[in-house]
DNA sequence: TTTAGCACTCACAGAAAAAGAGTGCTAAAG
DNA sequence: CTTTAGCACTCTTTTTCTGTGAGTGCTAAA
């Protein structure tokens, strides 16, 4: 069977309504309400046609129609009309990065919080892969007998710093030495690389100072590495109480705890390329409990080789046009932002 | 009326009961489970005496009783047996603090899921009032042309840092003679004050550099001022679903759109005097929406004069005695690890 | 002062009934 | 061959009604 013109009709109207109201949608209302000129009846073929070929489904005999998985992809893929964002969308993202940047974390908490107003929905971030980030330099500075401080700068202009206790007799000079040893050694490598080879070697070239680079290997490990790259930023956990598919509270225990762990976010956004949006929709979501939602996906950039991932996640009767524009415009501001700010 | 021995049974019955059960207790149960050899009519008529008094309250006619505020502030403050931490909860709070002490962050928020999972109750922590400490020292490490490397040393061992722009011409020496005044001249002093008082005067003082201080005290203020010490750290938001308490959404709506906004929960916390666990019941947290509520509050130090504040919030019907041990312990803890950490 | 007995109240659960929305099918019209 | 009107049918949702049980308050006796 072909889809023809008015199939389509049909289709998006079913879409569109069911986005707005979250009602099965029926004949008689497209009939009324987007294909004025055509009896309900005819309308009731054209979904019989659409429900036969896998587009909409019933949630009972005598309820109206919803769209399937597969209508949704029809939908998002041909039928959606282009979104142009509002002047008060434009505005209030742009009022958020007008002002000064700030810390880089904060930054990205705002993000999310931005996303998750502007949508409705609950939106995420994960912050950038710093594993894939490259060491600049270190320095160490004594602070007293015991105590001196170690600060590290990297490729994206990204600050730590730690405290490490100095063993007794380990002089300023010292210091400095094992700073430039590291210095010369380190610069230019991923923060990967020093975990996986450099530090071998270094442990065994500096052992008689093996209890201060113990400390900072620590830190580097901790700080920039696996761990922190999947820390996790949230905005409207409160909007996910909003959408009815979620008044039965099983669902929403689920959900909540998946958040509350912060883990199962994580693999939830999908490797995603370059400068461009991803829309998963229900089942093409791997997770089982989150088959009546859909998320809308992009990357951003820090530089040339950082990058971190956003996402919305929402109900399957998304606002998709909308929020695949926002998503779009957010990830670019963001990158922009967090680039300019980190030097690039 | 006297509140006689019985009836102060009759009541610690009710009390505990309903924590238990969740269910309004009637006379039967009492006379059977609690009071063996006293008639339930008997209890009745204690029970109505308790109702006239304003420490139960009967849902409807023909209703089991149900502790009030009062009700609950009696037993909290006369009745309630101490509770000791059973082992499983004491190893369950060492080995939390037994690995290696990372940064306070991490561990802080560490605090308030080890406290939402022992207590199952909803478990917030304010960072500690930065804002009370005391400047140490600071320096400024030159990293290219224009930009310098701004690193803040104060009392409590934090350490904050942040990027400088350097307008042109302005060399090395200059950055390490700015540096020195400003050691000189705000050392052990609180950020409070500097922000106040000290501010102005190196301003003008130093006026030609006015570019590069007010990148500085823009960073002091930001990390160290006002803003952050109203930092939330939450554990168990999920729980809250679990106490039929919340099972009306729209009750669940307003609490967690509350927790996202942070904002609300700071005022949540009360002023608590040190090194004592405060009770509010139901009616007594001023919030309107939260009389459903109780919440288990206490403070943590880190050294003489830092301090933040710990809450547990759960539904009014409450296992005090063992939330008020555990919150008192964890707080204890908590400022021991901090303050060593610190180097106090 | 305590207890037994009894009538009364109220929420809750389940069944039955009524209302409503929407479909599928058939037959007639274009 | 396509479109439309009409109608019976299905299934959910809402409302109404009724029975049941837990628990009380009161009275009178122990």
């Amino acid at each position: 069977m072909r889809l023809d013109e008015r199939k389509l009709q049909v289709l998006q109207s079913v879409v569109e309504d069911f986005v707005r109201s979250g009602e099965p949608v029926g004949s008689r209302t497209i009939s009324r309400k987007y294909l004025v000129g055509v009896s309900s009846a005819t309308i009731r073929n054209e979904m019989a046609d659409l429900e036969e070929m896998g587009l909409l489904e019933q949630p009972h005999t005598s309820a109206g129609r919803v769209p399937s998985d597969r209508g949704y992809r029809v939908y998002v893929d041909h039928l959606m009309p282009p979104h142009t964002l509002t002047e008060q969308e434009l505005s209030l993202i742009s009022s958020l990065y007008a002002r000064k940047a700030r810390e880089m974390e904060s930054l990205i908490q705002q993000t999310a919080r931005l996303l998750s107003e502007a949508t409705n929905y609950l939106a995420l971030i994960l912050g950038p892969q710093l594993s894939q980030t490259t060491f600049r330099h270190l320095k160490i500075l004594p602070l007293n007998e015991e105590k001196a401080l170690l600060v590290l700068v990297t490729d994206a202009g990204f600050l730590e710093k730690g405290l490490l206790e100095v063993p007794g007799g380990v002089g300023p000079q010292e210091l400095d030495y094992i700073a430039a040893v590291l210095n010369d050694r380190l610069r230019g490598m991923t923060v990967d690389r020093i975990a996986q080879e450099a530090w071998k070697e270094l442990r065994s070239e500096l052992s008689q100072y093996r209890f201060i680079l113990e400390q900072a290997f620590q830190l580097l490990v901790e700080t920039v590495g696996k761990e922190s790259e999947e820390r996790v930023y949230l905005g409207g956990t409160a909007n996910i109480l909003r959408f009815p598919e979620f008044q039965r509270l099983e669902r929403l225990q689920s959900l909540l705890a998946r958040i509350e762990g912060e883990e199962g976010l994580v693999n939830l956004l999908p490797e995603v390329s370059d400068s461009q949006v991803v829309i998963l929709i229900g089942g093409e979501l791997t997770q089982q409990d989150l088959r009546d939602c859909s998320l809308v996906a992009a990357k951003y950039h820090i530089g040339p080789s950082l990058v971190g991932r956003v996402g919305v996640l929402g109900p399957r009767r998304m606002e998709y046009a909308r929020v695949l524009s926002l998503v779009g415009h957010v990830t670019e501001t963001l990158s922009r932002v967090l680039s300019r700010s980190a030097g690039f």
